[in-house]
DNA sequence: ACTGTATTTCTATATTTATGGAAATATAGC
DNA sequence: GCTATATTTCCATAAATATAGAAATACAGT
């Protein structure tokens, strides 16, 4: 991973609505939850959510998929173990005592 | 570490200039550098360069101490390791072979 | 095709953040 | 106390981000 990626990843989850989102999403697993499910749990309103979605799918970390007339948004797992490895990597650089590459999986 | 600390941290190093300086500073070991090294290194104007300092310093992820006329910066391994343990734990909520909450150790 | 519901896009506005020169402050050596 | 160096604060400006209503789009059922 780039830091640019990285700065994109981080800035995604750097505002208390969008990491909300992201762990409403990765409480709720891979299946993921409809976008005005989330918003109805976290009293966002539709475009400003909207907005948020879209910041946190380009930066990669949550995924999208239709379903009838609903949208799910679900937690992209490897996305952020990718980054909490770059992190680790960045953080321990030089250090002895790192933990694995592979952090995070999903259940 | 509560949601809005989580998200102070994570935009102090959300921005290109300042992830660079911490993983300058991460590198640079436990000693850490004086702001004008780190400044000549990345090549960052002094105002600027000391802008980014306050924001890292005031995200708890950064130390500084005065060495003579030099101000030396370095990295604060424990706050770095919280903010990882945090989004793990975030990452991983219901999820099975989760990372040990210590994930990273200054050398 | 028409209706209702879900979501996004458009648009404007408010707010925050980043940048860097100039001036101010702090420290040390002479 | 004067001078040189290190760093910060002040200030103005530019740029990016967040917010949310209104309009547009997409889909499914009838």
């Amino acid at each position: 991973m780039d830091i640019k990626s990285a700065v994109l990843q981080l800035s995604s989850i750097a505002q208390e609505a969008r990491l909300e989102i992201f762990r409403l999403l990765v409480q709720a697993g891979p299946e993921g939850l409809p976008a005005g499910s989330i918003g109805e749990t976290l009293q966002i309103p539709a475009s400003t959510l909207s907005f948020h979605l879209k910041e946190l799918s380009h930066a990669g970390l949550i995924h999208s998929r239709q379903v009838s007339r609903f949208i799910y948004y679900s937690a992209n797992y490897e996305a952020m173990n990718g980054l909490l490895a770059y992190l680790t990597e960045n953080c321990c650089a030089g250090a002895k005592d790192c933990a694995p590459s592979s952090i995070c999986k999903p259940k």
